[in-house]
DNA sequence: TATGAATGAGCATTCATTCAT
DNA sequence: AATGAATGAATGCTCATTCAT
């Protein structure tokens, strides 16, 4: 396993988008390290192995790179909203316009999902892969309601409801009016937080 | 291929069941013909592809027995109703509740759904794989546009999206206050689509 | 093992003609019980299995059945005529002639020949399969010599060389001007066995 | 799929080798990777995957590798001779002297012939297989015939039933006597081709 | 005479991973 | 930092054949 210099971060992010392209043509069934090798034009599967521990591993750097590029642009957008209601409606919008931006690093979360397996090697529910992104809306939403501004709902269990109705649109990309389903979505999660 | 005696019949009723098993229990990449056969107490994976026309075969049969299971419970609850917003609150319910009375089936469901190819071998998009769900739907929504009892909004979108929100509790199975959660996606899409 | 009613006979036959139908147009390593099965609207393979001791007994039957469609043809031909010189052109032409008639049955014998097994579950050679063709030959040749017809020549050597030229013909069926063949086949040995 | 270093090349060699050996003695049907594994006392039948593509281009290699050694041969002993009769007869005793001295090999081409597929994966004619070698003769034939050497007949169908005769002899490896056969042959083509 | 159901052995091939440089 | 060679385990699937009616 090699130490973090230069040309070794460089390797990696190769493998990992040589890996998300993969994954997006082929599917993760047939991403194997062969294909992967050859779309990246790497000597030998070998040196996936070598810079990645094991299969997991690659997925999970796969994961935190689309992750960090999708949190950079969220959070940005959503902290230039002063009311929450403002916050959600740019969650919301933010969130359908990277995955019309990113529709293959969109594809590749949810193709990985179900494969993840944390330390121990047990699989994530996929739950468990969706977890982060439904607690940190949860918390927004509850602090819609500790301000007055959204209605008293169960904020969980409206957090995993519209992660759902994002995910629906990710599963679409490609035959599909992101215009169109983002103004239903803000709309119907407006009526569904607001007082009164 | 044998036909369909009444012996041919239970054994492939018998592996189909044991499929559900081994699947919701190892997951579907770890559910190889050996699994199931362990699981089955059959005599040889021989067994299942004499029974079945190869995987695709097998993983379809799963889906049939499974929707079919479904239907009947969820048609017979709409029927049941008068009014357009009754029945779609009968949908999201009796969806719910089958969630909950029939987990293993409904995490199955989720986890074939990306392996599945139609006749040609071609995979589904998870989209195509849910496109039958998304318009009987649709249907329903529109006639109560129709009716007057809902308001004008984009009926496939918005049935896209109730879907994501099933679905999304469906990923959920296990960790999960089915009740709450069905309190909130009735209220939610009782909001987002009446009158006024 | 069925006895030899006039239901088994036809059955038998039946079996025969679908599996020539199914060598010549898979090939033998595709033709298959159960291929064969598909093709002759079989309730079972189980039937081929039934009529016939093992796939070793099918193809010495499906041999069987061809050679003595064959040899009916040519001992007529050969037959009328009143030299031996006559004789062996006759041999030749009407070689050609079945091949031409009958480039199905002819294939079907050329690709079974390799898989072939004697009593003991040994492979013959190829030539063994061939070894009774040859004979007749050489028969015919040493008769002539004895006629004074024929000058001198290793009569067996002579019988092999013949029967290759005839299977050249044979493997080139579809794509091959067998009148013009013929011509030269009985042209080159006819300088090759006639006196001066 | 590796790139050709010495040790490479070098195992390459030892598994077509091995490949020969095996499929001359089971047979093509039996001659399978476990087989030349065994044979090879390779450490898995894996490492025949490994060094090609699949069993298609295993067949291949052993076919150039055999033609190979042929071609080196016979090129040599027909450039020797001065007229094109000459050629004709070196080309023919040359084809029975390898036939002699590489029965193993002789016996293996016309084993594999009848399972190579090109390309496209679409399987050769047995024709197709041979057509190299009628198309050289048959050149050869012509050039016969427009120096005068060679009296009028249709060369290609000459060509045809000379790797006929010559095949013929090739199924015999084993119990045969190959000069004998040979004389009948040179002795056969000669009158068969001259002029007068 | 026929057949539905079942079976064990075998197949080529793919996989992620490791050994030895 | 990289890599060529090798590996064992596993996969879905096909085969001719047999058991029990």
């Amino acid at each position: 396993m090699p130490e973090y210099s230069i040309t070794t971060v460089a390797r990696r992010a190769q493998i990992v988008q040589a890996a998300i392209a993969t994954i997006a043509e082929l599917g993760y069934d047939k991403a194997s390290f062969a294909r992967i090798t050859e779309r990246a034009g790497l000597s030998s599967p070998r040196l996936i192995s070598y810079h990645f521990a094991n299969k997991d591993d690659l997925n999970r750097q796969i994961l935190i790179d689309i992750y960090t590029t999708a949190a950079r642009l969220l959070t940005e957008r959503i902290e230039q909203q002063d009311t929450v209601a403002d916050r959600l409606r740019a969650y919301l919008e933010a969130n359908l316009d990277f995955l019309r931006e990113h529709p293959r690093e969109v594809a590749v979360l949810t193709a990985i999902g179900p494969h993840l397996r944390d330390a121990e090697g047990k699989p994530y529910t996929s739950a468990g892969a969706q977890e982060g992104d439904v607690r940190v809306l949860e918390a927004l939403l509850r602090q819609g309601q500790d301000s007055g501004e959204f209605r008293d709902f169960d904020a969980r269990a409206m957090a995993i409801m519209i992660r759902g109705a994002i995910t629906a649109a990710v599963q679409r990309v490609g035959d599909f009016d992101v215009d169109g389903y983002k103004r239903e979505l803000v709309s119907t999660f407006d009526r569904a937080t607001r007082r009164s």
